[in-house]
Formats: C-alpha cells, structure tokens, sequence
RNA sequence: GCCUUGGUAGCUCAGCUGGAUAGAGCAACGGCCUUCUAAGCCGUAGGUCUUGGGUUCGAAUCCCAACCAGGGUACCA
C-alpha cells in the first residue's frame, strides 16, 4: 500500500542516478530486515516512520520506533539502540545514532550528502520529471471568463492556479492541455449589448481609449443600473416587484436580443461579434500581463448544444426521465444527492447539459487521461453532479474527473460582487503593484546602470512576482482575504524576497566569473562540511520530493512554502559564511556550488508557480 | 431544514495522510551596512491550536457533539 512518509521513498529514485539508490530507501528496507533479524516479526513497509530530523536535535534521518517496542518487547530507547546498533553496522552512510525518547536520529556521513549535492548541481533539470510516451494526458481548463465584463481578483486567482498547476503536472512527467472555455453566449452577454445599443453613442474601444473588456464592462454595469431605474418606476406605478422585475423594458429589450440571437439575427450576430472581439482584445493584454496561456480555446456558442443530445440519449435508455411540463432530470437520490435538471421545459440547455456536452467534445478532441476543472468551490455540488451524470451516460472518464476546487478571494466587506462595484480590477491591480514596484526599486537604487527597458521588465517582474506568490502561497482549498487598504507586501514570505535572494546569488556567481573563479562540480574531496552547509544541502534535497507533493496534492502552495524555506536558508548562509572571500578554496568551490545550486532550484521552483526571477534588483 | 468547507499569535498564513518544546511573515520593540546587494540578517515580546467529549504510548492533526463563519441546495452560469 502507498505510504505517506515525509521523506518521499518511491520518488527518491528518480532524481538520482540509476546506479545509486537514494538513503531513505536502503534504511527503510536495512530496518525492516534488523526487526526480521532481532525480533523475528516480518513487518509491513509502512510501519517504519522515517522523517526528517527536527534541527533542534542531532542528525539527519529520525526513526519512529515506537511501533516496534511490542515487538522488542523492550524499553523504545532499547529497541531503538538495537535498531540503531544494526544500521550503523550495516549500511555505510549510516555515521553514527542517537536516541531521544522513542526517536532514533540517524546521522548520514558527509560523504552521502556531498554526493547529493553534486547530483542535484550538475543535473540539468533538476527536480523535474520529463515527460515520456507513456506518460498520462491532463488537460486542464481554467480561467473560463465571461465576455461581459473585465476580469478581477477572483480571476487572477483562477488564473494563476490553473498555469501553475499545470507547469507543476509538467513536472511530474504528465503531458498537459490547457484550455479555456470562454463563455460568450448567454442572457448576461446579451444585458451589455442591450446597453450599448441604448446608451453606447457607438463607443468603441478606439474613439474612447477604453480596453475593450472594461468597455464592455461599463455597459453591463449601465445596464443594471438603467434595470434597477425601471423597475423602481414599475413598482411606483402599482406593479408587484416580480412583474416589475420580468417586465422592465430593459429586461425585454436583453430577452429580446437573445432570442434573436439565437435565430441568427445577422445585426444581431454582427454586434454579439464586434462587442465580443473587444473583449477578446482586452483579455489578451490581461492575460499576456499575467502570463497565463492556453493551448486550446473552447466558445460556448459553438458547444452549448451538444449535450442536448447526449441527455436525450439518456432519457430514451431510461437513466433521465421527463415530467409532466416535459422538462428532463436526473434522479440523483440514490446518491444521496436531489433531483436535478438536464432541460427546460422548454427544451433548452442548462449549465450541466453545456458541460456534459463539452466533456465529450473534450475527449473526443483528445486522448485525455484525466480531466482537472479548476473552478471555484461554489461550484462543488455542480461537479460532483457532473461526474456522476457522465458515469450514469456510460462515459467512462466520469468518475476519473477532478475538481480543481479553489477557495474565493475576500474582501474584508466579505465577498467581491461586480455590481456593487467591490471588485478588485485585475489590470487596476496589477498597474498599482508595477507602480509599487518602481518607485521601491527607483528609492533602493539598485537599477542603476540598467536601460529604461530593462528597468521596466525588472519593475514588472516583481510586481507580478508579489502578486502571483501572494496568491499562490496560500493552500488553494481555502478562501483568502485580500485587503485593497493594505498593498500586497514586497518583504518577507513575498515574491520578491525569492527574487532577491535570487539576484544576490547571481551576482556573486557574476563577481566569481569575474575573477576567473570557475567552479567545480566534482566535490569528492570535500570533506569538512559545516551544519549550516549541510542543512542547505538537505533543503535541496528535498526539492524533487516538494515537486511530487505538489502534484500529488495539486497544490501550488506545497512549492512556494518550500522556495521560502529554502531561501530563508540561504539567506541565513549568505550572512554567515562569506563565499568570494573564502580563502580555503575547496571550501570556497563548495559554498559557490551550493549558491548556484540553490539559485537554480529557486529558479526553476518559481517557474512551476509562473514566476520569473531577475538577474538584478 | 439538508449537504459541504473552514475556525492555529493583534493581522495574514504554514503545520493537519497521528510523533519530540505548535512555526513563519506582517505589525511592535531592540540590535547589525568601510567586508559577496540591508527588498537582508540577529534578538525580544506575543498561543487554553473555537469549546466539550472520545480513540491512542502519543492529538493542532483522527472520531463524535456543540458554537461561530463561508459556500451549495430542482428550470442562473
């Protein structure tokens, strides 16, 4: 059976060459054999607990033994003292032991990790696994806007879940399709045409400066204005609240246009399409901002139809069935679930059909293996329905389907609502951050030499590193509370304190090559190692096993919170142990391997989360 | 009502697939730039891990209940 153990057994193998089997491994099978040897008990696998060893005690690898002492039938020191008087005996790196309570702390020789370290600084991508002809097929769709409005908050959080959890499936060796399906259809999309064809002017994005998107935008936030005007006159002239609200002129003129909409009304159709393509324009400077991309887009006018047909399939094989108004559900209590609808009573689609629809357009498109959706988790009923029904209509990807189900970004007000106008502008956002990020850079003066251009990328490059880590560190499962009062932070566990610790290390790699210091990646003379050095080795080491977590757990944060860890290690080393100016230089080649070890890692770690490191700042 | 997710320091969050004295950052206070970038480093202070039971050698972590908060719940997406 799959263990869980801190130390990631299975996976140690991979990152390491083929001819050397990783610590973990040779101890965990070296215990098994010493409890076979001195107790005669053949014990399961996951019985032994290895973890790493806490930093305020000696030694590298910790054995649990606690669940060995029935079996001793001794005191935990006691069995641990057996265990531990085996594996110095028998497995070489094994240095020596020491036992506090019931914990054996195992002491790995300096030999072992040296090797580790060379691995890890000459392998060139490290922590990553490549993906091979078998490798599995993920496709994951994200972002899925609206084109009747700007995108924000939520959205930049959706976005930047979605890419970094598809680099970070990359990583572990699957082959990813990202996809969009943009929602571009539909009575919401019809509310702003209805605007702009009432109170546009013939307003375009380029006779008033306005991206299109935001353009586009405004006109929806008119339209329920001028809807909540009409309806307020309805209720004063006598009408109840209901039929004022089914009846205002507004909310006829958008039914109106839908409808017309879908008969192909060509004036129709020509302004659905003109309004549409400013958005487009829009979300592709946002998106090219933020550095999100998709290999495959999805429209739902071109596939809000098709699961009409999949659902009367179902109906006529008897899984669905149909009331009297011959509107179609599904029976969902026998999975403890309620009744659900599949079509109107008028015979038009809902949000389900569109994605039963969609699901099998996907899989015929593709030889996908697995299907992640990275929604909101409001939506966690609607996708645990959708698997179900696609299981129930024979598809056999149903229940392999994953919900990607990330928490909402709040508001101290509580939730963003577009209408009240408490959303927090994706492009507004990121502008302030790049504005932030100037004129910090301009006070600290650290540009100084660089080109306006250069300057520029470098602003940016840290607006949006602070930005995307300040999303991404957090567990996505949660909600989060975003404060528009408070600026996103540029010190501490933030994007740009990675990004620093980056830069610092370039530069001494810079001042090394300068001084015609070239570094060698052979370490087997090296010997004297101190904690500290140690400790940052381990931390690499520990690379591979956070890129497996990450996506086994499909969660971003597990990458972001060990780059911080690592990082506030380095920092820790780069204060204390000065490198160029080491005179020992086996030692001084040591810390210099480390140093571009450790930005190599920060690199390629913030590239799973989207983000880029600069050479300066 | 029912289903579901969460509640850890003043604030924002790690830790939660049971292990050693519960960790960071921010905010507060004090120290460190003639030495590889101070967006940094070091230190002080700050906790009945919502509450009450239970399981266990061991519980922030698992189970049950209560309280509080968010989300969902049959013709919106």
């Amino acid at each position: 059976m799959p263990v869980y153990d801190k130390i990631q057994i299975s996976l140690s193998l991979k990152f390491q060459s083929k001819k050397k089997m990783s610590i973990e491994l040779i101890i965990r099978d070296k215990i098994v054999e010493a409890i076979d040897k001195s107790y005669n008990q053949l014990i399961d696998l996951s019985l032994v607990q290895l973890q790493n060893t806490r930093k305020e005690f000696e030694g590298d690898i910790t054995l649990v033994v606690f669940p060995f002492v029935r079996m001793s039938k001794k005191s935990p020191e006691q069995t641990a003292a057996e265990i531990g008087d085996y594996l110095q005996q028998n497995v070489n790196e094994v240095e020596k032991y020491n036992i506090v309570k019931g914990f054996l702390n195992l002491t790995i020789s300096s030999e072992y990790w040296v090797s580790v370290l060379s691995t890890a600084s000459t392998s060139p991508n490290y922590g990553i696994t490549e993906s091979s002809e078998t490798s599995k097929l993920v496709m994951v769709e994200y972002s899925s806007p609206n084109t009747n409005k700007p995108l924000h908050l939520g959205h930049i959080r959706n976005n930047l879940l979605g890419f970094s959890l598809s680099e970070i499936l990359k990583a572990n060796g699957n082959k990813v399709v990202k996809t969009n399906i943009v929602n571009d259809r539909g009575i919401h999309i019809c509310k702003s045409m209805y605007a702009w064809k009432m109170w546009g002017d013939g307003q375009t994005p380029e006779n008033t400066g306005i991206k299109g998107d935001h353009l586009v935008g405004n006109f929806y936030v008119k339209f329920d204005q001028e809807y909540k005007k009409e309806i307020a006159q309805l209720i004063e002239q006598g009408e109840t609240k209901e039929n004022a609200e089914q009846n205002a002129p507004a909310m006829l003129g958008a039914r109106e246009m839908l409808l017309k909409w879908e008969a192909r009304d060509p004036e129709t159709i020509e302004l659905w399409k003109t309004m549409n393509q400013w958005v487009y324009a829009g979300f592709d400077v946002t998106y090219k901002e933020l550095g999100v991309d998709f290999d495959k887009i999805y429209y739902e006018s071109e596939t809000y139809l098709y699961g009409k047909d999949e659902v009367l399939r179902g109906l006529n094989e008897g899984v669905f069935y149909q009331k009297e108004d011959s509107s179609v559900w599904a029976d969902l209590t026998p999975e403890g679930l309620d009744q659900k609808i599949l079509l109107r009573s008028d015979g038009t689609s809902v949000y389900m059909t569109q994605d039963i629809g969609t699901a099998k357009e996907r899989f015929q498109d593709y030889s996908i293996d697995k299907m992640v959706y990275v929604v909101g988790n409001e939506q966690n009923y609607h996708f645990q329905v959708l698997s179900i029904l696609l299981d129930k209509l024979g598809f056999e990807f149903g229940k392999g389907l994953h919900h990607f189900s990330y928490g909402m970004v709040e508001l101290p007000q509580g939730k963003m609502k577009s209408r009240e106008g408490t959303v927090v502008d994706a492009d507004d956002l990121m502008a302030e951050m790049i504005e932030v990020s100037r004129k910090t850079s301009e006070e600290l003066g650290k540009l100084e030499g660089y080109t306006p251009e250069q300057a520029a990328i470098t602003y940016r490059m840290i607006a949006l590193g602070a930005l995307k880590y300040f999303m991404l560190k957090v567990d996505p499962k949660k909600n989060m509370l975003f404060n528009p009062e408070e600026s996103i932070d540029f010190n501490g566990n933030t994007g740009p304190f990675i990004q620093y610790t980056y830069a610092r290390i370039r530069s001494v790699l810079r001042k090394a090559d300068d001084r015609g210091i070239s570094i060698n990646h052979h370490l087997a003379n090296t010997t004297d190692i101190a904690a500290k050095e140690l400790e940052l080795i381990k931390a690499i080491s520990q690379f591979p096993v956070a890129v497996k977590e990450a996506g086994d757990n499909y969660s971003p944060a597990i990458v972001a919170n060990y780059i911080y860890e690592l990082v506030k290690e380095f920092n820790q080393f780069y204060h204390e142990f000065p490198m160029l100016a080491e005179e020992n230089e086996e030692l001084r080649n040591l810390r210099l391997v480390i140093a571009e070890t450790v930005g190599k890692t920060i690199k390629t770690g913030m590239k799973l989360l989207g983000i880029d490191v600069p050479e300066r700042m």
